[in-house]
DNA sequence: TTGAATTAAGCAAACGTTTGCGTGAATTTT
DNA sequence: AAAATTCACGCAAACGTTTGCTTAATTCAA
């Protein structure tokens, strides 16, 4: 499609000097005269040259692109990753090119092989529902291309990730619902396929184990995809328990929004009859009433993270790093879903 | 990094057979013997073979990328528009490189000359706020690179568009205000710099005008971002008037939010006080409370259109299209906020 | 059994840069 | 004034593909 693009060989023959002086005058080469160089690079201005990338990416071998892999964009915690990731490249010089997933594996395995085609200098993944093994990421390793999952990252694959400590997270949540006198406290589980998922549910029982609070399946729901039409399912089912919990903890936003709702019209108070936590951090947490109490997952701050180390290890030219692992803090944000009022439920 | 990448070259030797036939067996072309063929791809199987795009867009002058410059990823409505922008593309076998202007023209005008390094074969961009004029963007005129723009466009310039009709949605929104029985409709507006906002309040007015009802500009609030913060401002605005509106249509659903909430902390009945319309559909709005009515922005059908649009110019190889407006039909989603009880105000 | 057509492959240029090496001329050193 | 150094630039290969033009061998038609 480029029309009539004006390149280097024409700015050579236009004034009589080789390409390779016009290369190198462009890129401030010592070895050439300064008059030259201004007049090349002034009449460059003149005609509108701009460098062709892609030949310079080929005779470079360096692309400063990185290929990266969601699930989908549209979700609230990955467009807010991967905007941290298109900034922080950015500034660091590299363009970002996206696929999404769509939680298929199928995809997924396409997607890399996409990649392995585009000379990408780095990858950043976060990987779909489907994924149970990373065999398709082998190739990134065997090329030397740095690879760093983030979020959704594999166990058994040795890699570069950038995570939050879910456990962590999970646990800070019950226990503060603990903290507030809590004593039932359900728990509505993503898809246990995926690592963060489990370890939200696994942080959420150490809790209680701590606390000495038994374990009681009955109050724990699990769910495929976190929807909101899910959770409001989970709710319906936890109203039908002969003894209602008095404290909750959702693995992520939607499903403790749908919750409070079903319970809200069940004339159930929240949180005075059952208190809520959600997780992530939604914008619609601090906007629902009452305000949801949920963990930060820094979905930003993950994403620039994540560049920030794929790109150090771009750019580690001596390849001494071979994995690192990030584990990110997070924040418990307390609203008014844990916020009992004197007259509520007696300790 | 690409560390010891199998070349069709190396394919070459070991089948004591030049490039050019290795080239052509792997694109099944006909001037090649069917054995040969097979055992070229065979042997390319083998030894992990894949093609370096980066040399072949290089001599086919094609990359089949495209560019996109979006405000901001982690906007709800440009995240959809993106996920519909790759989803088609990818189907389509495009890749897309993103970038985000922040709404500073000194980086979108940035973005726009890597873009013109990179030989990208076509170019989706949705204005940033300090975007007054898109000279920026002739370059790509110029080279014969097909542009689209979506969602906030300028007037002033000739290329191809897709747009919601905010105009006509507004009115529709107002018209519904002013259908179940409002007669005093406030407006929250966005940046009269931008015209979609520019356009809503245009709308507003006309179905005003239409329905004989004057255009009180007291009961008009307009704001820098159309944020929730400065939607707080604005009800509490409102609320200073002396004659409080019946009816308001907010120029986006956050705003509106914001707006039900102040009222509502003012005991105000929502929707029977005030009922209320927002805009853009966000998620938010089918859960907040009460029910938000709202328009439907199509983001994600927005973005899958503007592709289409763009890959169709890009395939269009006798560049018969010069450029074209696509209009989306908008939706009004009619719920609670404007839901009145019977028991509510005397028509 | 010729000549023509077909088949299967190779040669080499091209895409637009970058870069190691080479080379005269100007300048400096001794 | 000869030698050494520096300066400013050119030659040509290289990055990995693609593709127009040839070419040699085979097949076919008459």
């Amino acid at each position: 499609m480029a029309g009539s693009r004006i390149t280097i060989k024409d700015l050579a023959e236009k004034m009589n000097l080789s390409v390779s002086t016009i290369s190198r005058a462009l890129h401030d080469h010592p070895s050439i005269g300064k008059s030259t160089t201004d007049e090349v690079k002034k009449l460059a201005k003149e005609l509108g040259y701009f460098p062709n990338s892609v030949a310079s990416n080929l005779r470079r071998n360096k692309t400063h692109t990185i290929g990266v892999i969601v699930p989908r964009i549209d979700i609230h915690f990955h467009s807010h990753a991967i905007s941290g990731i298109e900034d922080f490249a950015y500034k660091s010089g590299y363009n970002v090119t996206i696929f999404q997933s769509k939680d298929s594996l199928e995809r997924e395995i396409a997607i890399t092989e996409i990649l392995q085609t585009k000379m990408v200098e780095g990858v950043i993944a976060c990987l779909g529902l489907e994924t149970t093994n990373c065999n398709h990421f082998t190739k990134f390793k065997e090329l030397n291309v740095p690879l760093v999952f983030y979020d959704r990252v594999s166990k058994d694959f040795e890699a570069s990730k950038v995570v939050i400590d879910d456990f962590e997270a999970a646990y800070k949540a019950t226990a503060h619902l603990v903290s507030i006198g809590c004593k039932r406290i359900s728990h509505i589980a993503g898809n246990q396929k995926t690592d963060i998922f489990k370890l939200r549910l696994e942080g959420y029982k150490a809790a209680l184990n701590h606390y000495n609070i038994p374990v009681d399946e009955n109050l724990i729901q699990y769910t495929s995809e976190l929807s909101y039409e899910e959770g409001v399912i989970c709710a319906k089912n936890i109203l039908k328990l002969e003894v209602l919990p008095d404290g909750m903890f959702c693995a992520n936003d939607y499903t403790a929004i749908s919750a409070i709702q079903v319970f809200r019209k069940a004339n159930l108070n929240i949180p005075n009859d059952i208190a809520i936590v959600g997780f992530s951090n939604y914008p619609i947490s601090k906007v629902i009433e009452p305000t949801l109490t949920t963990i930060d997952d820094r979905a930003f701050e993950m994403g620039k993270a994540t560049a920030k180390l794929l790109i150090r290890q771009i750019e580690d030219t001596d390849h001494i790093i071979s994995s690192e692992t990030i584990v990110l803090k997070t924040d418990l944000i307390i609203r008014d879903s844990t916020n009992l009022k004197s007259s509520g439920r007696i300790l």
